[in-house]
DNA sequence: GTGCGATGTATCGGTCCGATACATCGCGGC
DNA sequence: GCCGCGATGTATCGGACCGATACATCGCAC
């Protein structure tokens, strides 16, 4: 999972370690907490080991001058090598069992810009098909065995049921606009979210584009 | 997280691990997927060492006729200690950061029943306080950094950003309840969840209790 | 009578986290 | 002028937890 978040940021451009998490942050604040560098740095090891990314050399400010003053030995640029392109498209389209839990799928969906529509559509039903189990459990339990809980655990229950049902809502909306049409955006009904409603062109030099 | 969610079940009764797993999964499944052995073994293991669980007699049928007919070396009893019940209460009542998270929070919730008032709240209230903090990182990458992502990015971020919303108010709602007054159950608006109307009396031998 | 799914215990390798350590840089306060 | 402090940056270690796997028993349907 992790192998295939470091691939796909990387894909945009490269960066350091410490750039690289906060870039996850920002990408996948809505699934997860910030990586964790007991994680980050043994992987982009392993990923440069299998040759999937380099080091890149830190460009000088204004190519000398900076070099061996106080030794300097700071940053570590990474970028994506040919295979590691190769690998990403591989693991991007190959779905396990884990490509539908939570983290799994939100590190997916992250990256559905750079993903064919038919494995999209693949990963929302997947995805789909699991919280309809676990909504099912849901219902069960809070019918079946609802005596044998406490209120607390209930409640619980319930507010993880009510949870299931959005999300499968969610996700159906997903699929539609997926399978006839475009725009991967759900229509916003009700909800307070300061959605700027300018759209602005994008300032060049900001969206990076790479092999069409 | 698992030393806690397995000292609070077996308080309720002894059981040996697949029993405890199931329990576990019908507890937590609004939380997380059910624990795995590779987890639960060893770490019954650990409570044991400890000295917060113990193994209790399989009991036989009626008491002979079953020993050592094949052998028979099936299931393992455990049942908690009294130095195990101090462990709980200690566990249940110490909040570090990880409480907060999602899967500690759950696990707290769980066994609130057990959880003295004053500790209640102040959970609840650090939960709200870590939801409405990815709240707000949510709104400030969906307000600032909105042009630098994606279409799939930006509707992952208002997806979680929602649920945010929503955990918060329930929060409230639940931390209301706890101020002033009883019942831990938040008032049901709209949701379609078959709540069955009838409270018939349980079936006696199903609610164990065990110390009032 | 046999196969098969549920019950049941157990281990192993691997992934990821949290704590910790350490070094540099820029900036504001004294 | 210099001192501390928060942000930037790389790195390791022990521990928690998972997923796959193995293996044995039981009851029941075919």
């Amino acid at each position: 999972m992790l192998d295939l978040a470091i691939l796909g940021l990387l894909q945009e451009s490269p960066m350091h370690g410490y750039e690289l998490r906060k870039e996850l942050a920002a990408k996948l604040g809505a699934i997860r907490a910030a990586i964790s560098y007991g994680s980050l740095y043994p992987t982009l090891r392993r990923l440069q080991a299998a040759g999937w990314i380099t080091e890149a050399a830190e460009t000088p400010v204004t190519a000398e001058e900076v070099p061996a003053l106080t030794s300097r030995r700071g940053r570590v640029v990474y970028k994506i090598t040919a295979e590691g392109k190769e690998r990403f498209a591989q693991l991007i389209a190959q779905a396990g069992p884990e490509t539908y839990d939570d983290t799994g799928f939100g590190v997916h969906f992250a990256f559905f810009a750079r993903t064919d529509q038919a494995t999209r559509l693949r990963i929302l039903e997947g995805r789909r098909r699991k919280i309809e189990e676990r909504r099912e459990g849901l219902r069960d339990v809070l019918g079946r065995a609802a005596e044998r809980l406490d209120a607390y655990t209930l409640e619980l229950q319930r507010h993880g049921l009510d949870a299931c049902e959005r999300e499968v809502r969610w996700l159906e909306e997903l699929i539609a606009n997926e399978r006839s049409g475009r725009a991967p955006t759900v229509p916003r009904t009700g909800t307070a979210g300061g959605r700027r409603e300018d759209n602005s062109p994008p300032p060049p030099g900001e969206t990076r584009k790479e092999r069409p």
